[in-house]
DNA sequence: AGCACGCCGACT
DNA sequence: GTCGGCGTGCTC
């Protein structure tokens, strides 16, 4: 490769693009993506560090004008060239921009160019500023007159954007005022510690389980030999795989070096952190949604600096700039929040164990209920693999009993409540314990359809069905478009149109309709808008002012309630009917997963799960809580169907305002892509998305599956190349996704 | 961000 | 004419 792609680090947007440098020949072997490097910038040849992206043969840029590589920069490689190099990574892998990628991983790039706040101050008296006036007014400098009569206005101090924004002063101005000594640019920046005053470390000294022990043992003596690997850490719910991360996390940062640790967003709660806070004390810092740009910045520069140690957070915190990371860890690792929904839509899973293999750091990944694809990686030996298959203190796995919807109908019994669940309630009521109700499903009653023509309404930007909800209105789950509940059906005008199932709404109700004195408390998408809403719930309902708490996935994750003895899973196959091949995983991981919240405590658990489908494997299952027997079935279907992990999968994604160039341009590159004739790759499509309009954008998909994960990253980069030269499709978006999680 | 170039008013 | 400030454009 003859030439290097570089960005520059210099924090400008004008800047934020590849520069294009000769590479040296003495160089050639030696420089990698990632490293920091010298070279002359500008038209005055300054010496400017920047670092590398890629390589190419084939610049575009006049060659006859580029000029050449200085040198590498020493010191290893530094937090920042590990996140640039992943950055090119994901690129590759996932399919972005370089732009786009680099903002994935350097979310600070942008937030300090807008956020940091630089004022000027004036350091001269105000007479020796009013002499310095009249002076600049005398000469007639323009410039320097505007900017002394806005700072003496101002008290001395002058925000900087406001001096080049309304006093039209520009940096020439301020760089000579600095020189001579009238001011000084200050810039305010404080780091705070987000846990300032809320927790206290504690000393204290936790007994692990054999369990527990063997898994710390058998971890930590491979790191002592210098062996980093991926281990999987199978632990049913409450078997205490937290203790197993702090104590690893103790002895790797006892040896100087860092961790992070990766939670789903919705488990990131002040209990979780709290348990690390205790541990570690201030050397911990957290990531999430709720800090603001400001406060996250810090959170990076306190990394960065060495001021802490652990870091928690959702998958975006596995872009922490520690230098030095000796494990990574991945709790609750098959939940879908570790797979971005954004380009570039990286795997957080397997981009840890690339950020692992860049600074020699193990991996452990976390689950009750592991993916499919972790739990074949450790059969197949690539992973290391410890289970904890006993719950900790006196707490046993709750009795887990499935209902058959089919047969209370059949006997008379049209209620959501099926007798069993119905007794069960009864009988929790009671005794004054508590109980928890799941749905996979928000709004008052689902979908509404026409009993005459079949068709459900829908939402007219989007194409999937609106939910009726208690104010009689119909809502669009992804846009938001609402309308009155019609009297007649749109498509052939029969008055026959009703809700169809239940959703949680109508849950609430018929509990306070079957047992009058029960207290309720719901907990969905609609009730949850804000995160203190969300904590509120779980906090009220952990304290005992509720009997029954009902409501969606967002129940059953995280969270321990000791009193919690019923479980009800209330249609356990709506989660079944999702076109895409994780419906079955998806559906045995929820089940687990809520039979889990049941008898947490020191009284025994039950669960009673209702369906329609009581003899579909991942249901069975769930029942039985048999994790191998679901795996069993699973990969014998991914294996007959080629979807992962046995093969790799990747999703085209177009999308446009005009559904007729769509359609060409779709067509074009469905042939463009069966043109390259590669052996062993299966093109399913060009198809309508799941969603074939959302937000009034048209969406089409084609999916390749292969054996061999090479012949489709091939494609990918051929197909980027096509869409650059071929043209018209400046109008269409496309975006890749490897191994996808959810139906487009 | 920071350097060079070219424009424009002030002064020799 | 020439000196120096000031705005603008560009950086492989």
């Amino acid at each position: 490769m003859e030439y290097a792609n570089v960005i520059v680090d210099i924090s400008h947007e004008k800047l934020d693009r590849v520069f294009q440098y000769r590479i040296p020949e003495h160089l050639k072997e030696h420089l990698k993506t990632g490293m920091q490097v010298q070279f002359p910038f500008g038209n005055g040849n300054r010496p400017m560090k920047g670092y590398v992206v890629g390589f190419t043969d084939t610049p575009d840029y006049p060659p006859e004008k580029i000029k050449e590589l200085d040198r590498i920069m020493e010191g290893g490689v530094r937090a920042e060239s590990q996140l640039i190099a992943m950055a090119a990574w994901m690129k590759e892998r996932y399919g972005s921009t370089m732009n786009q990628a680099l903002k994935t991983v350097l979310p600070v790039k942008q937030e300090i160019a807008e956020k940091k706040e630089v004022r000027l101050r004036l350091i001269v008296s105000k007479e020796q500023g009013e002499a310095l006036l009249k002076d600049a007014l005398h000469k007639n400098f323009r410039a320097k007159a505007r900017l002394l009569a806005a700072l003496l206005d101002h008290g001395g101090v002058l925000d900087k954007k406001e001096a080049a924004d309304r006093y039209k002063v520009t940096a020439p101005v301020i760089r000579k005022f600095e020189e001579d000594g009238i001011l000084v640019q200050e810039s305010r920046i404080q780091y705070r510690n987000p846990f300032e005053g809320h927790f206290e470390q504690k000393e204290r000294t936790v007994l692990l389980t054999e369990e527990q022990q063997a898994a710390v043992d058998g971890i930590f003596s491979e790191y002592e030999k210098g062996i980093r690997k991926t281990y999987l850490l199978q632990g049913v719910t409450g078997s205490g795989k937290t203790e197993v991360y702090m104590e690893l996390i103790a002895r790797i940062t006892e040896e100087g070096k860092q961790a992070i640790v990766l939670i789903p967003e919705i488990a990131l709660t002040f209990q979780t952190v709290r348990r690390f806070y205790e541990r570690f004390g201030d050397r911990v810092s957290v990531m999430h949604s709720r800090l603001s740009d400001g406060e996250r910045y810090d959170q990076f520069v306190r990394a960065r600096e060495g001021s802490i140690d652990v870091m928690i957070g959702p998958r975006s915190a596995l872009f922490t700039p520690f230098s030095q990371i000796g494990l990574i860890i991945i709790d609750e690792e098959h939940e879908g929040a570790y797979k971005s929904e954004t380009v570039p839509r990286y795997d957080a899973r397997e981009a840890a164990v690339y950020r692992a293999s860049l600074c020699g750091a193990s991996v452990i990944l976390g689950s009750a209920t592991p993916s499919v694809e972790t739990a074949f990686h450790a059969r197949n030996g690539q992973y290391g693999w410890y289970r904890l298959d006993r719950r900790i203190g006196r707490a046993v796995l709750p009795e887990v009993s499935v209902v058959d919807l089919r047969e209370e109908l059949k006997a008379g019994n049209r209620s959501i409540f099926s007798r069993r669940l119905y007794s069960a309630m009864d009988d929790r009521m009671k005794k004054g314990q508590q109980m928890m109700l799941f749905l996979n499903r928000r709004g008052l009653s689902g979908f509404v359809s026409c009993r005459s023509c079949g068709k459900a309404i829908r939402c007219p930007h989007c194409d999937v069905t609106l939910s009726l909800h208690g104010d009689g209105s119909l809502k669009c789950h992804y846009c938001g478009y609402q309308i009155r509940m019609p009297k007649a059906c749109p498509t052939c005008g029969s008055p026959y149109i009703s809700g169809f199932r239940a959703g949680t709404q109508q849950i609430e109700r018929e509990v306070k309709k079957y047992f009058p004195k029960a207290r309720v408390l719901r907990m969905d998408y609609d009730t949850t808008r804000t995160r203190e809403s969300y904590e509120k719930i779980l906090s009220a309902f952990g304290k005992g002012e509720a009997d029954v708490l009902v409501g969606t996935q967002m129940i059953v994750k995280g969270h321990d309630f000791p009193n919690v003895t019923l479980v009800g899973v209330l249609a356990a196959d709506i989660s079944l009917y999702a076109s895409d091949y994780r419906a079955a995983e998806r559906t045995f991981q929820l089940l687990t997963q809520a039979a889990g919240r049941a008898g947490r405590g020191e009284q025994a658990g039950e669960a009673v799960i209702q369906t329609y489908m009581p003899e579909h494997y991942s249901i069975q299952a769930a029942v039985k809580q048999d994790y191998e027997a679901f795996y069993r079935q699973e990969i014998a279907y991914r294996n007959l169907m080629g979807y992962p992990p046995v093969e790799t999968m990747m999703g085209i994604y177009l999308s446009a305002g005009d559904q007729e160039l769509l359609e060409e341009k779709t067509k074009a590159l469905g042939i463009f892509i069966r043109e390259m004739q590669q052996q062993e790759v299966l093109m399913i499509g060009p198809a309508d998305a799941a969603l074939t309009r959302l937000n009034d954008r048209y969406r089409k998909v084609i999916y390749l599956k292969s054996r061999q994960e090479e012949k489709l990253l091939l494609i990918k980069n051929k197909t980027e190349h096509y869409l650059e030269m071929d043209a018209g499709w400046e109008k269409i978006r496309v975006q890749f996704d490897m191994n996808p999680f959810q139906a487009y």
